[in-house]
RNA sequence: GCCGCUGUAGCUCAGUGGUAGAGCGCACCCUUGGUAAGGGUGAGGUCGUGGGUUCAAAUCCCACCAGCGGCUCCA
């Protein structure tokens, strides 16, 4: 007797081990129809799975009760889709070994060795289309088949290909240490022996016929284990919905999604721009992007100043014997600008033929002195606090600075503004006492949660940055670590945000607390980011004096609410659309004369705005009021003021917001000026849409 | 850095061995128009850079530079 709990919570009873199929049967043959799959206390698995003891058992179909995407469907239909793209692809390209194929969020790839003489171009998606059309029309049955391990192996090895090898002994380690079953499984898409089949634990979908739309996207490269001296596969990347509609849905929205691109925006919104001539990851922020960066920098320093933060100002280069010290140099060299040399050693090390290595040697033992472009702000700001002696009663000291820095990213991790060269940090250091940690670490979180929470920022994970055990790359002893780490959990426990723990993520001087927010395609940048550092002080040797009249150590904390502003704005971009709100917009507010006749009295709105401290310009341009609604919502101006005689005999302005279909009738001007003033200063709490009566 | 793809007018893109194209934008003229494109005329490109093949190269080949998608890295 097997006893099936359902999700609704029924109970239904079997005489003997049934499979899930006979389970959705029993429930109603629609479900049956639907169904794609099981799961089986919880366990996602096939339909055709057996059942042979009491479980709770959930039937998988396509859409959730409530009419949704169910992931596990998803999940099922994606990795089937892998399989089937994968035979097209054989059917292609006969010697193409298979390597790794798992399903992803928004779709699956497939890893593939191709044959150096046939590689995948994209001229071959439509082709590999059209086999895997046919594969489901064909719709044959997922059938999945288990061999003993020893006689598995031997099948795998006689078929040789080392990537299925390799899979089957990866998957034997993690069953073995699970204690899991003994048989290694196929999934034949057909009839085993027959047909085409691959080594796969499952699940699968019924048949093929199941897999509904399947769209080849893209092809990259990878390596085998990820590692970069092992072989070179070719990643096809592939997506799959059970209806060409849902399929098409998305494609839209990646679409939709390109749009908001922060790099396509940069360019039509003129935000700013990367010059090749300047170099790569180099960013120069134009007018419009300037405004942008600066009212994020003057809002967060006022801020700074109300919790009671100093600004300082630092050069951008330092010798190589500070950053030996903060243990940037040599140990970082690699993703550093290559240090500024000292004349008279260049003209030396040119007389006399040095390598680069000797070069980097005699840097490293300080034979040549040299500057570095800095890569972080930190060693300048500590040379600050220990330029005077320090009371306990100074403490803490909080210096703060817009400090840009520079490092050496490859050349492939390069991304318009969210992965670049050189990049200004919204930085300050904050030298504390020890019983002073939790407090200023507090005051930092909150300052995150202003800025994002002002931004409309939610869509974001917070991410505590632990030291990796097993490497040495970290400065300080573990005792030391240990304390700063159980401060970081604390303090990000306090959040009230999900909250994940990642050893290997820590800075190298201590571990962080980091807000991580996705960008349109799915890429996940570091922004805000809050430090514990407990090990700079000691290579620094800092010290104040206590109240016992003895030297003590500070801890120091490094934050950056914004992160870079660079990374920060790019994300913002994005985030808006390019719709920035009105405090933050490049132009406030545009001024549309109906006519030439209009113009004057137009340009004296406009110079009320500016009077009153608000973006505003004048369209002159010798066109249509229509073509100038449609040019100013191109630019994603906030509000278009409509001004012809009947506006100018009123002293009014016919005001038109951003995204709204209408206009929202005529207003004073004044009380337009005010109502937009009041909207900048709140930055946004309150807005001049909610001052206008709507027009009839 | 590695693999693949791409590079044509300010922007988006067509052209694929035989004298360089479109739309938008820009300039000028006409139009003086009340809420998402009024009309006309015109300027603008040694086809990313450098080599090579060819009677002839934007087009084919090689190298480099840059961008894109991944991988790897990421203080």
């Amino acid at each position: 007797m097997v006893r099936v709990t359902l999700p609704d919570g029924s109970v239904k009873e079997f005489e003997g081990p049934v499979t899930a199929l006979a389970v959705a049967e029993a429930i109603g043959s629609r479900l049956a129809k639907a169904a794609v799959g099981a799961k089986i206390d919880g366990e996602l698995t096939d339909l055709t799975a057996t059942i042979d003891r009491d479980a709770n058992v959930a039937i998988v179909t396509e859409k959730t009760r409530e009419g949704e995407h169910d992931p596990d469907a998803l999940f099922l239909v994606r990795h089937s889709a892998a399989h089937v793209m994968a035979e097209a692809i054989q059917r292609i390209v006969p010697g193409a070994q298979l390597v790794y194929g798992p399903p992803l969020d928004t779709g699956f790839y497939y890893d593939i060795a191709f044959p150096e003489d046939r590689p995948l171009r994209e001229g071959d998606f439509e082709a590999i289309e059209k086999e895997i059309a046919a594969i489901i029309k064909e719709d044959r049955r997922f059938t999945r088949y288990e061999m003993p391990i020893n006689e598995g192996m031997t099948k795998l090895r006689g078929e040789g290909s080392k990537y299925k090898v390799d899979n089957a002994e990866r998957a034997l380690e993690v069953m073995s240490k699970n204690g899991d079953s003994s048989a290694l499984s196929w999934y034949a898409t057909g009839e085993p022996g027959k047909n085409w089949e691959d080594l796969c634990r499952g699940p699968h979908v019924p048949s093929t016929g199941r897999v509904g739309a399947v769209k080849v996207m893209s092809l990259a490269s990878s390596y085998w284990h990820g590692d970069e001296t092992s072989d070179r596969l070719t990643r096809v990347y592939g997506t799959a919905f059970f209806s060409k509609k849902d399929l098409e849905e998305h494609l839209n929205r990646l679409e939709e999604a390109k749009k908001r691109d922060h790099r396509v925006l940069g360019k039509q919104l003129q935000l700013f721009h990367i010059d090749e001539t300047v170099g790569q990851g180099l960013v120069l922020w134009t007018p419009r992007g300037s405004i942008i960066r600066k009212e994020l920098q003057d809002w967060i320093g006022t801020e700074l100043r109300k919790m009671g933060y100093t600004d300082v100002y630092c050069p951008h280069i330092g010798k190589l014997d500070l950053y030996k010290t903060s243990g940037h140099f040599p140990y970082y060299a690699e993703s550093q600008f290559v240090p500024v040399m000292e004349r008279q050693f260049l003209q030396a090390v040119s007389d006399e033929g040095c390598s680069c290595a000797d070069l980097g040697n005699m840097m490293a033992t300080g034979e040549v002195e040299g500057y570095l472009l800095k890569p972080m702000n930190c060693p300048h700001h500590i040379k600050i606090y220990a330029s005077q002696p320090r009371s306990y009663r100074d403490l803490p000291v909080r210096l703060s600075e817009f400090g840009t820095v520079y490092r050496w990213e490859q050349s492939g991790e390069l991304n318009g503004l969210t992965r670049v060269r050189s990049f200004t940090v919204d930085d300050a250091h904050l030298f504390v006492r020890p019983d002073q940690v939790e407090e200023e670490v507090a005051g930092c979180l909150k300052l995150v949660k202003l800025a994002f929470e002002t931004l409309g920022l939610k869509d974001f994970r917070v991410r505590v940055g632990l030291r990796d055990p097993d490497s040495a790359k970290y400065v300080g002893k573990p005792e030391v670590w240990d304390k700063a780490e159980a401060a970081c959990r604390a303090a990000a426990a306090s959040l009230g945000a999900k909250v994940s723990e990642e050893p290997g993520e820590a800075a190298f001087y201590g571990p962080k607390i980091d807000f991580i927010v996705k960008d349109v395609i799915g890429r996940e940048w570091q922004l805000g980011t809050v430090q514990i550092d407990y090990n700079l002080p000691e290579r620094f040797e800092l010290e104040y004096v206590g109240s016992d009249n003895t030297r003590h150590r500070p801890v120091m904390i490094h934050r950056a609410p914004f992160g870079s502003m660079e990374r920060f704005v790019g994300v913002l971009i994005e985030h808006f659309a390019g719709a920035f709100p009105t405090w933050l917009a490049p132009e406030q507010v545009r001024v549309l004369p109906i006519s030439e006749k209009s113009l004057d009295y137009a340009s004296k709105v406009s110079a009320k705005l500016i009077e009153a401290g608000v973006r505003s310009s004048v369209d002159e341009s010798n066109e249509r009021v229509q073509a100038k609604i449609k040019d100013g919502s191109a630019w994603k101006v906030p509000y278009l003021l409509v001004v012809g005689p009947r506006d100018e005999e009123n002293g009014n302005v016919s005001v038109r917001a951003f995204g709204e279909e209408k206009d929202l009738g005529a207003m004073p001007t004044d009380r337009f000026v005010e109502a937009i003033s009041e909207e900048i200063r709140t930055k946004g709490a309150c807005s001049v849409k909610d001052r206008i009566p709507a027009s009839a």
